[in-house]
DNA sequence: AGCTTTTTATTTGACACTCGAATTATTCGA
DNA sequence: TCGAATAATTCGAGTGTCAAATAAAAAGCT
């Protein structure tokens, strides 16, 4: 019965940081799948094209128009892969980390406006769950 | 700092709750925003297509043709509205409520999966957090 | 009542994402 | 060396997204 309401509790949580992020995007120009790309290659820095399809959940035939477009905004660069030639490395530009930055500062600020009527003991319980469940899928 | 953990942690959570909705509704042969709606109708009962599109975060317009292709599978059924003509009531079949209620099923039994490690003490805490969260949106 | 404004849904056009399949280039393995 | 596997691109079809225009009906105002 319990389980009910936990949950109905991250659905609810779900939808409402879908909707966020979707609200935040498009006021920088981007789309969510556009802002995903920059985000995986923000924290795990360079990476192949299969690669980044593989984080992104999509495939490499709708990963190369994305990057096409975020190459021609200046996000993203495409290099040659040192030992494979097939292989084409997808980095950061300057102006595309900032953006990762940016986005991740408003990430951090939503963090802290969600968590600020949560004392610190439940805070850390939350944490632990988060991370137990992140394992479980 | 303990902060940027929690962060982590919840941007992880979202990445792979989506990843996951995104395999388990292809597997039914539907998308994700129509889904979203068969949800929306599930939990609220009927409601008008302005609603709807307000409980989505989309437009009308782009409701119209989701709906059209609900309707073409008959998942929903388009209704006049008893008293304003302008308005059109969106009720889920039979059909699209035995969908609903299989998706319901799955993120019930994903719930459990994702809970299975943490004592019942945790759990309440967890939903306690969760649902002080919500309201921060 | 009559008139204007607002609300509701649909349509349209432009663009983005998605997938699977076909293509090309390269690497790997027998 | 030659066939199989891999990496990226391209293509076509379907879907989602928005803003703007349209049509119909309701609500508000004088």
């Amino acid at each position: 019965m319990e389980l009910e309401e936990l949950n109905h509790a991250i659905v609810e949580f779900y939808e409402k940081l879908s909707s966020w992020e979707h609200d935040v995007v498009r006021e920088k120009g981007l789309t969510l799948p556009q802002i995903h790309a920059l985000e995986i290659l923000g924290i795990h820095e360079s990476m192949r094209m299969k690669e980044l399809a593989n984080w992104m959940g999509t495939t490499t035939g709708t990963l190369t128009v994305l990057i096409d477009r975020l190459e021609k905004k200046d996000y993203v660069r495409r290099c040659p892969h040192k030992t494979d030639r097939r292989s084409i490395i997808i980095e950061l530009t300057d102006t595309g980390r900032q953006m990762f930055l940016e986005h991740d500062k408003l990430h951090m600020q939503l963090t802290e406006t969600m968590v600020a009527g949560i004392s610190q003991e439940d805070r850390e319980c939350l944490c632990r769950c988060l991370e137990t469940m992140n394992k479980a899928f």
